[in-house]
RNA sequence: GGUGGGUUGGCCGAGAGGCGAGGCAACGGAUUGCAAAUCCGUCUACACGGGUUCAAAUCCCGUACCCACCUCCA
């Protein structure tokens, strides 16, 4: 089997041709440590998580790679803003994508190096671009050093665009550039910026410019030439455009195939803070199971955008409790010790085809169906097998509900054990109540139940209860 | 001005020349003491206008609208 995926740069569906066979080297842009995470920016971690999972089912090693930026611009503005040190704010933005990875069972990065932990690998890499003549100190003095657009003749090979055709900065002071489309690789200190914000170099004192930790880091941990490298389409350009020109003007082949996710839109538009649009993962997921958070954004195919709406979400909800629902009888019907076994054909041929998880969702479907039609005969070898395949073809999608992971969610313990035995202790009175047909009786109970969030459903094998989330 | 992507049934959302995903909702039936869940069934669309073809949602041309990028952005 072979994975094939949507190459960007070449917009046509490829198939993975790993650098080393077995083993597979991802880079990912990760975020600029400014905010805490919205459901846009996690539905990238969520897409390569499940890049991930796949690729380790299918046999293969996965390393992943995924930045941190953790000084820029509006770190600093931020820090100046609040009356603290810009690394605080660094931190504390940092350990909220942490925790976001978390409670959507996201597994972190193998490698996640922050862009101040890697300034020397930066400046090597910036001697090496000035004595290649690809680079150039601003002739202002500032200690800006730029990347010489002009220099490099395949500049725009990413985007597919032509340097001339492009929209020269507006907002970019041209001051040191050569051309308007040169981009920063190191910015010069400027006055009034804290000195915990700037490194010693031959040009001066100064910090990272945006584009090159990407580079120095994907060759630190992944090799000159690596596997995949993805992120969020409006990533394309510049910034993986600037990436590929740094890394190869510096003689590096860098990314073999370039994947990008497509946007999560909110009121038409790409969920962003400058917009004013967002929805915090920590938010979101007050509101709505988090399993079922993670099932909205993995359900859509990575490379439509998902146009956010309430309803669209509580239908997540809800098709994922159709899930869940056969997932959890099945397990009370086998004694849950069913294991993940494997995903069937039809799934495994969708997620092949560029990660078709819509396709392969539909298999799923199909496979629970015929799961709940074996339920009515109670355990069998049949209903355990189905249970085994779905839940492999969930772990995938990192949505099994009785994985580790999601398993952990559930109430503690103790709490658990007693409200357990109050029910069942109800249920006991319902159910006598039933078999003498004092329904009055046992509707009354069931109605008391349900008002204290517990919903009781009778199955040929005696009444099942949950708690309503 | 340049570069990509999109417009599918009440809704969400795949597909990409013939065999018309899947889910949600709705309706009918089975099951149930009644429910719930489940099963069976019904409804069935491809923005608009041309064209190619035996055959087009799918290819070509044109039009409209939407999104992203060309500035920080997952």
């Amino acid at each position: 089997m072979t994975l094939r995926l949507y190459d960007t740069a070449t917009r046509q569906l490829r198939d993975l041709d790993p650098v080393v066979p077995g083993h597979v080297g991802i880079y990912h842009c990760g975020l600029t440590v400014q905010g805490p995470p919205h459901i846009g920016h996690i539905r990238k971690e969520v897409v390569f998580d499940v890049l991930r999972r796949w690729l380790e089912r299918g046999g293969h090693e996965v390393t992943i790679v995924a930045n941190v930026t953790d000084i820029d611009d509006k770190i600093l503005a931020k820090g100046e803003e609040q009356g603290r040190p810009w690394f605080a704010v660094a931190y504390e933005n940092e350990r909220a994508l942490h925790a976001a990875y978390e409670v959507l069972g996201c597994r972190p990065p193998t490698y996640e190096p922050r862009a101040t932990g890697i300034v020397p690998e930066m400046l090597e890499m910036i001697e090496t671009l000035l004595e290649r003549g690809h680079a150039y100190v601003a002739a202002d003095g500032s200690g800006d050093v730029y990347f010489d657009v002009r220099s490099w003749p395949a500049y725009g090979e990413l985007s597919n665009q032509r340097v001339d055709d492009m929209q020269a900065a507006p907002d970019a002071p041209p001051e040191g550039k050569r051309d308007p489309r040169d981009f920063a690789l190191w910015k010069g200190r400027k006055d009034g910026e804290p000195e915990s914000a700037s490194w010693p170099t031959p040009w001066g004192r100064g910090r990272p410019g945006w584009h090159l930790e990407c580079s120095a880091m994907a060759a630190k941990y992944l090799g000159h030439e690596f596997d995949i490298h993805g992120g969020g389409l409006d990533l394309r350009f510049p910034h993986h455009e600037n990436e590929l020109a740094q890394s190869r003007a510096a003689g590096q082949p860098f990314a073999r195939l370039w994947m990008h996710n497509a946007m999560l839109n909110l009121s038409g538009s790409k969920m962003s803070k400058s917009v004013g649009n967002t929805l915090m993962v920590s938010e979101v997921v007050k509101r709505v199971p988090a399993i079922a958070l993670r099932y909205y954004l993995v359900a859509a195919h990575y490379r439509s955008i998902i146009e956010y709406s309430e309803e669209s979400l509580a239908e997540a909800v809800t098709a994922f409790e159709r899930i869940d629902g056969f997932v959890a009888r099945a397990a009370e019907l086998s004694g849950g010790v069913v294991e993940p076994t494997e995903v069937t054909d039809a799934f495994a041929t969708a997620m092949d085809d560029d990660l078709a998880v819509p396709a392969a969702l539909a298999e799923l479907q199909a496979v629970i169906a015929t799961g709940n039609k074996l339920l009515a005969g109670g355990d069998s070898a049949e209903l355990r097998a189905t249970l085994g395949s779905v839940r492999a073809m969930l772990d995938v999608l990192g949505v099994d509900p009785l994985s580790e992971h999601w398993r952990g969610a559930a109430p503690a313990g103790g709490d658990r054990a007693a409200l357990g035995s109050l029910v069942l202790a109800l249920l006991e009175q319902r159910q006598q109540a039933r078999a003498t047909k004092d329904f009055a009786t046992a509707d009354l109970v069931r109605d008391q139940l349900a008002a204290a969030g517990v919903e009781v459903e009778d199955t040929p094998h005696g009444p099942r209860w949950s708690v309503k989330s």
